[in-house]
DNA sequence: ATAATTGCAAATTTTTTGCAGGTTC
DNA sequence: GAACCTGCAAAAAATTTGCAATTAT
């Protein structure tokens, strides 16, 4: 689906400055919200940092956007996707997915029942090295 | 142990600030930079919010505290302890740690290996309603 | 005695807000 | 045309820094 449509679901209006947020948080994964601007802006310099905040304040609050908290650093935005495991590398600042395992999954709804929490939202951060970074420093 | 002698064996003089810092974060669980300020505050009313800002980055880099980071709040901050599962309530903000399941963290461990990734440190946090919210909602 | 730590005030950085003009539906 | 969005500039909030005085070891 395209943003447009998707963003026309969630009653906000298909601004070029939104779709160019989706493209580029799509592309790259994972940004910031200094990360979204700098790339925004190359397409479309005018663009403001404003702009951008209150974007990502609601698409979040529509669901369109989700924040992806990371210890020591700045949050990072994604697109709303299937639940999935992130690991973030502690050296060059990468985040990458990984499908979320069944048996994790299980694990985790079944521990929020036994203790009648009622879960909404999982998110698993798992934090080292990447192969990238590993090599690099071999070398 | 007590708070000196793990300041002391991480090479950090045991002030007053941060044996207090230390202390209410333990009683409380997870807290805030703000949440630290207020509580130590009333024991040591002098205490400056950029002494709290520059023990919290010193006790996480000696690896004395940990930053928890929670999507849409400000980080918290815990003390070191063995892996945990993060519950945390998007109604009332509170956090509650349960046990890490051993299977859950073999998996994430075999996903890592997997992976070539080389695994420091794992963060899971469940986001939904508490108990305590749940009942307060229902009535 | 020495080196580390504190508190203050100022500086910096990050995020939010109000509003006039422009855009989407 | 109505409601929504944008960009700007200003405001507010959060964090960091430099430094003189104080404290821990």
């Amino acid at each position: 689906m395209d943003y447009v449509t998707l963003l026309k679901e969630k009653a906000l209006k298909a601004t070029f400055q939104r779709t160019n947020i989706l493209d580029v948080i799509a592309k790259a994964g994972h940004m910031s919200v200094e990360c979204i601007y700098d790339e925004v802006t190359k397409v479309h310099p005018s663009l403001s940092l404003a702009t951008v905040y209150k974007n990502i304040v609601l698409m979040v609050e529509k669901g369109v956007l989700v924040e992806v908290p990371i210890a020591g650093k700045k949050p990072k935005y994604e697109l709303l996707k299937e639940d999935h495991i992130h690991l973030v590398c502690t050296q060059c600042g990468e985040v990458e997915d990984r499908p979320q395992m069944h048996e994790t999954d299980t694990l985790l709804q079944k521990l929020s029942s036994d203790e009648a929490f009622k879960l909404e939202k999982q998110q698993i951060n798992l934090y080292g090295v990447c192969k990238v970074c590993q090599i690099k420093v071999a070398s």
